[in-house]
DNA sequence: CGCGTTTCTTAGCTTTTGTTATCGTCGGGA
DNA sequence: TCCCGACGATAACAAAAGCTAAGAAACGCG
């Protein structure tokens, strides 16, 4: 089956094959090479990615220069400049490819269009953004209620251990909201009572 | 107009009387007293409610019995399990009165029905999802990047006045992700250097 | 009006984090 | 093979936050 086709039918299982056909047309394939950006901050990109394989990390610019890296994206997950879709507006955020990336792209113009001709995709369109705000939410609580020893240790128990194996440290930390530095010693400490 | 049709409008604009009806029928009115709750968390309550007059908060129960208060509500702002009618599951959460509240109330059961059976209400569902994800989302990248310190001048910038003017400090200082005493000497801090 | 609760501030102390810097390791590219 | 850059651990210090406690001010309620 079509990896889009069946990302879709994860959300709406009777998405009929007709229903695949509005879209099929408007999807092509991309190519990210590692370190290569999907969006970057200021330029707008009204596009939705399915991630095939690698992973991305999205992070934004402080002022001064400094990256922080907020999330990452791994294979059969979908990356855009979602607000920026959603407000018609620049990224306020970038995406890039932190390995080699391959990707099926359709403009978020078509999903809109799909939104208004045909309910499935509506359907798809809600369903969706309720899974992610679940999600993000989730992690926000986390934020708001655990120290970041407590947030490390929750990622440890947590079944995200791609985060752990795959990503680079000092991104992690970005992650979970504290410095490299900071994680550092709290793996040390975390360790040491083991 | 009646309220909650007013707030659906806002969504979808071309709610039209006729659409309005399906759910007119099962919104209910509701009071809460000061200090009463909306849902408790262990409770499934399965209930949307547009929120008429007062003020109420959402909050955590930590391990030890403590408090963490993470959101307000105001009027004319919908509160509910939001989670918990999504997934089916008893509430994580505890929605509170902060004062006096008059509600208008409707079973999610009726929402997820109208998914199904007019365009309109799914499209709504949509939006809905779409917009408080971009509210979490900007709140999440918001603890991310920002200190606390930076975190409490955004607040003071942002037009959300409503929150300083209106909810106890030592709420807010949960809301902003720091201890009470820490947001006192932020705002001593701050006062200081004007 | 008076009393008690809630709210906020301040202080002293401890713990953690941020900052800066150094060092060792690993890996890719010239 | 060598070198350089990326990555992670660690140390030393400064800054900030957490914790506990005490006191002042505002408020609600009887």
């Amino acid at each position: 089956m079509h990896p889009l086709l069946a990302y879709l039918r994860r959300f709406v299982p009777t998405l009929t094959e007709a229903e695949w056909q509005l879209l099929a047309g408007a999807v092509r394939p991309c190519h990210l090479a590692r370190g290569q950006h999907f969006v970057r901050a200021g330029e707008h990109r009204p596009e939705i990615a399915l991630l095939l394989r690698g992973n991305c990390r999205l992070y934004y610019l402080r002022p001064g220069g400094e990256e922080r890296t907020t999330y990452f994206f791994f294979e059969n997950h979908l990356l855009a400049d979602y607000a920026g879709c959603l407000l018609g507006q620049p990224s306020q955020l970038n995406i890039q490819a932190l390995t080699e990336a391959e990707l099926l792209v359709f403009d978020y113009a078509v999903l809109r269009r799909l939104y208004d001709e045909c309910p499935a995709y509506e359907r798809f369109g809600r369903v969706l953004a309720e899974y992610h705000l679940l999600g993000t939410d989730a992690r926000l609580t986390e934020q708001l209620l655990l120290s970041p020893e407590e947030r490390y240790r929750a990622l440890l128990a947590s079944g995200k251990t791609k985060i752990l194996e795959r990503i680079p440290q000092h991104l992690v930390a970005n992650y979970l909201g504290v410095t490299p530095v900071s994680l550092s010693r709290i793996r040390a400490r975390v360790a040491r009572e083991r």
